[in-house]
DNA sequence: GAGCTTCTTGTACAGTCGTACAAGACTAAA
DNA sequence: TTTAGTCTTGTACGACTGTACAAGAAGCTC
């Protein structure tokens, strides 16, 4: 990959239609689903073409992981950067999260969706090249819990994957010609998420005691 | 299948095996990763029986489906029936999802997860076998809304796939090692939607407002 | 145990799979 | 224009794919 990027500019070009011919067939077909074949031809270039940049199918969807996490790294960078506040940049970052998922970079959704499902050792590489993406997720929520804008006696990791799985699963159901921007459903999400669903006569008098009540013993 | 469900009780076994078998493999490698041999030699027969069974991979999906929302279905409406509070059924319920989705019936999370990469044809198929599922859970939802748990002004819709996106989610890293129990996850993520998880200075004085204020206006 | 149905077996087919590689076509520097 | 390096092509390999089917085994009813 290194030795490609050093090359010219043409070349990239190419480089790019490949990942993302094959980011759209993975995310369609599944990882097991897709055959070299069908993404070389949806590339417009031979199979031996495609051994040729890409030695091993798992090279293939290696690559498109580590753009997905360029591709959405570089969205939240650069949506956090609009505010100071802690929360307010969760609230962006997850509005650029979803709209990278969402995006027409189907990189996203294949690193989202086929991870649990490839062979260990690919699963592995993939995992690190997400890493840079999870740090940066860390620091906004570690941020927010410092400034005291989260309640007190929650379980942060879980909250994490409360809202991540909630959001990652908008490419389930998303269409975008649906009533619903992306914008939208992630703001309203994080409006859920933040404020929750009950009706104010049906709360109960005191949060940090319903917080503090779950998921703090652990197994039997 | 009707006509092998009026055969004998070993038959049925073997056909309860066969989908187990099924489903686990699908789970694990997705439904294009899996070979019908791997699925015959999972399930301790040769191909050509398993053709005999089901006719094409496609009906075994199907069949796969058919028995997901079968164990679903009835988890969640044994559960349910331990209380008359619509929010508290909600809770119920959902913690029977989630077992459902965690215990060793993998037919559930193929359902889940494979849905939206197969063929159109057989989506179709696998939604129809989901309708019973889906029709339950409504119904819950417009008890919780009559009776005025829920805040006024949501968007249930969007309420509702924010829920089982975060929850079906949870069959993504779930471990059964891990430190939580799938009950213990489920009261947690029931908790969290219900509340929220803002600190209470953090919170605005009128919850309709701030529900009013998301996801009401659509695309440009 | 005869007769009928249900299921399993083993083998076969035509097609596709991931990958390899010699041969040729490009491109850029010298 | 030569040379060296990069990339594409076309073809090939053995293994595997989903499905089909004749032949036989097993089970049930009478």
């Amino acid at each position: 990959m290194s030795t490609a990027k050093a090359s010219v500019s043409s070349v990239h070009v190419s480089q790019d239609r490949i990942l993302r011919a094959a980011a759209r067939l993975f995310r369609e077909r599944g990882f097991g689903g897709t055959s070299i074949r069908a993404v070389a031809q949806a590339a417009g270039i031979l199979p031996g073409s495609l051994t040729y940049r890409f030695r091993t199918k798992e090279d293939l969807i290696v690559a498109i992981a580590e753009q997905a996490v360029e591709h959405a790294l570089a969205e939240v960078q650069s949506a956090i950067a609009e505010s100071r506040d802690p929360l307010e940049r969760i609230r962006l970052g997850m509005r650029a999260h979803l709209r990278a998922l969402l995006s027409e970079e189907d990189a996203v959704p294949v690193l989202v969706f086929d991870l649990h499902r490839l062979p260990e050792h690919t699963r592995a590489r993939l995992i690190e090249a997400r890493r840079p993406y999870d740090a940066i997720w860390e620091g906004l929520s570690y941020a927010a819990i410092g400034a005291g804008q989260l309640a007190a006696g929650l379980d942060v990791s879980l909250v994490k994957r409360f809202w991540f799985g909630a959001t990652n699963s908008v490419a389930l159901w998303y269409r975008p010609d649906g009533p619903l921007t992306p914008e939208q459903i992630a703001d309203a999400f994080s409006t859920l998420i933040a404020l929750g669903t009950l009706s104010p006569s049906a709360r109960p008098d005191s949060l940090e005691e319903a917080f503090k009540a779950i998921a703090t013993t652990g197994r039997p």
